[in-house]
DNA sequence: ACAAAAGTGTTTTTTATACACCCATGC
DNA sequence: GCATGGGTGTATAAAAAACACTTTTGT
């Protein structure tokens, strides 16, 4: 499990520094990249994540997180962007690198013996507005947007990324401004307090008072457009500007 | 620089899911591990990083972060572990993986031509006593701390990598307890904000809140014992109680 | 008219910040 | 006795949390 970690040292085994007559003992690696790609359906207020049926070996038939092995001449985020490229269509994206998971029998194809290469994962974390996000479902593999609550047994030890994608969304959308990244280019604050409670849970502040931050904070500028969902006052249209947040930046700011 | 990012996505292009024939444009990789070490000098106020002088090509005799291969059959965090008790003794010590750093060209040793074999580096982020740790110096090989605020030009990509573990050691001390990873097992109230303004700058809170507000949090016990240091009144010395402060992990609790 | 959704304001509590002051020791 | 580092307290400002209330729409 990545993250915090406590040990004691192995007692230090007084070794030659590493020369080319080790070579031969070094592991050899395909390296894969795996995103764990968020959206929100704001309808229906769930998070989702983009999962793919595996056409191959091995876990043919298993559902997993959208990957690839790296090319020559490609760079690891080359190809987290040709996955998303791949799977989906989408105007605008938040993507960074989450964690690589690199133990040895992580994935089966590496032999038992330990000769044989290693398969090492770099995974990285996406995050794209579902309404304008176009699944592109190449011929018959399934490709399909599941709720993080009920994902099913994945393959690899993919289950463990999602997690730690998850835990990572929660924190990138405390204290940064990822949030604007999945939204349409206007919206409500209410759309937006809507995207919190829904990946935060509803332990924050009540409607009124995250209205009052918000706006108090000065980087949400007024459309001056109302729009109505339904019955009840209409919304106001609310614009980020990246501009007026941009001194926020690096700052240890939160806004829930 | 890893990080935030926001790209448009190239056109897709409509191609074929990862078949076996592809094997051969797969790039081969190396895999390495450098670790960002770090240190406090509480007696000089200095924030320390471990530098070796490199031994072999490429880059014979520039300065760099300790790292290594990975071996047959090693896991990441194994390699990460082997380089500290390689270049170090210490009884306590805090790790967490970094970052990984793998486009293509960024080792020499990649050919031009882009058949050759990739090498791939995650680092990993270590933190230890300074007063405890005893640096292994095998043969004449070059071991160092270096005060952060003057490290010199580094092999490879490491002045980068060691600009983003800072980055990450500013944010663990801001959010999380890893000041008493560094810290002796007693300590004075002196000793420990002496540790936040030396890695943070001096920034935050005056002495007296930032006694006040660690005191009220009550994970840190009284021992009874006061130590004198030269002149002036005599200090408590203080242990950090992990059990108290396990109710607030995981929280977003900052204590500055 | 009234329910539903949006938006405003007020009160209370908690936390942050600044800074004045007392305490114990070495020299 | 006084400089030095250790430790306590208070007064003020700001932010968080709770919640009551108004406004504008659809039906």
């Amino acid at each position: 499990m990545p993250g915090r970690n406590h040990k004691k040292l192995p007692t230090p085994l007084n070794k030659q520094p590493c020369v080319e007559s080790e070579m031969q003992h070094l592991a050899d690696f395909k390296v894969g990249v795996d995103n764990v790609i968020f959206s929100v359906d704001t309808a229906q207020n769930r998070l989702l994540v983009l999962l793919v049926m595996r056409q191959q070996e091995p876990f043919l038939n298993s559902w997993s997180l959208p990957g690839t092995l790296v090319r020559q001449g490609e760079s690891l985020e080359d190809a987290a962007y040709r996955i998303m490229a791949e799977k989906i269509r989408v105007n605008n994206l938040y993507l960074e690198q989450l964690y690589t998971f690199g133990g040895p029998h992580r994935d089966p194809r590496e032999a038992n013996d330990s000769y044989a290469i290693r398969y090492l994962s770099v995974s990285y974390f996406a995050l794209v507005r579902f309404e304008e996000a176009e699944l592109i479902a190449d011929k018959v593999s399934g490709i399909a947007w599941y709720p993080v609550k009920d994902v099913p047994q994945l393959a690899f030890d993919h289950n463990q990324v999602l997690a730690y994608g998850h835990r990572r969304l929660r924190n990138k959308l405390e204290y940064s401004p990822v949030a604007f990244d999945v939204l349409p280019a206007t919206f409500t604050l209410n759309d937006l307090y809507q995207l919190y409670t829904t990946v935060l849970g509803d332990n924050f502040a009540d409607y009124s008072n995250f209205r009052a931050r918000l706006l108090k904070l000065g980087f949400l500028s007024d459309t001056g457009i109302k729009v109505s969902r339904g019955a009840g006052r209409p919304a106001t249209l609310y614009r980020f500007d990246a501009e007026a947040f941009a001194p926020f930046k690096d700052k240890p700011l939160v806004f829930i």
